[in-house]
DNA sequence: CCCAAAACACGAAAGGCTTCGTAGTTCTTC
DNA sequence: GAAGAACTACGAAGCCTTTCGTGTTTTGGG
């Protein structure tokens, strides 16, 4: 594969089971199968050798990188959970909201049970940023 | 607010195709098989029976409606552009997000080329309305 | 050294997505 | 009223996802 293809294609759509992987392996860092397994079955059933094979696709997809000088391999996400999530909300944004981000955040103050007075602090502040800042 | 199924679990993940062909449906509003089409058209080289096919499908799903009375189906999205939005949204939060609206909100506004001096005062409104009116 | 436990690899089945081709039905127009 | 256009329905092929079961390899303890 291409070096250069920094972000798999592969990510523009993962599984909600991809997903469940890629969580697991963004909380707990690099994991090996049992480790992941182990996580998972907290939630869902899930069989060991379910959980093995789909880090093995997830690999051949280069949605996950594994270190093989162990005898359990350990496997660690390809994308860090925030490039993931600037990946998967541009993808969100240009399916369902005609490209405007803009349309989003509203969508998404307005739906909200309202954040926090906190969290609504810190939007603000991002907000003087921004004007401040840029433009 | 739960009546019967309002919204039909295939809407948690809708395929890029069904997306294509759903935006059609919100841009123009119902639409024949033969309409749908020739808007796709215009993007990407489909057949017409694989849109048929696929509005079938979707009917099926219960992604689409459709209206026999005449000849030619009339077919409409099922869910208004403003919920997709609304559970798409909810679903990216809930998937790499750790469930936390206003760090998709943060995410959008850091990472988006800095919206708009109108968008942000609109931002900005709403904001000040979240923090007054409701709790 | 041998065995059980732990680990990986592989394959396969069931179901979903995508894409059409073909066949049958209804409408329009001479 | 027959020919052809416009529609719908159906089925099937090829590929992807999800889920395991089996089989093989490695390793640590007795």
């Amino acid at each position: 594969m291409n070096q250069r293809d920094r972000v798999p294609t592969a990510f523009l759509r993962p599984t909600p089971s991809e997903l469940g992987i890629l969580r697991v392996l963004w909380r707990l860092g690099p994991c090996t199968v049992r480790e992941v397994h182990e996580a998972l079955s907290a939630e869902e059933k899930t069989g060991y050798t379910t959980v093995l094979k789909f880090l093995q696709i997830m690999h051949g997809k280069g949605l996950v990188e594994r270190d093989e000088t162990r005898r359990a391999h350990v496997y660690k996400a390809r994308l860090a959970q925030r490039q993931a999530q600037r990946l998967m909300t541009s993808q969100l944004v240009d399916g369902v909201f005609d490209g405007s981000m803009s349309k989003l955040v509203m969508a998404a103050l307005g739906d909200s049970g309202p954040a926090t007075p906190a969290e609504l602090a810190e939007i603000r502040e991002l907000l003087d940023k921004l004007e401040r800042g840029e433009t």
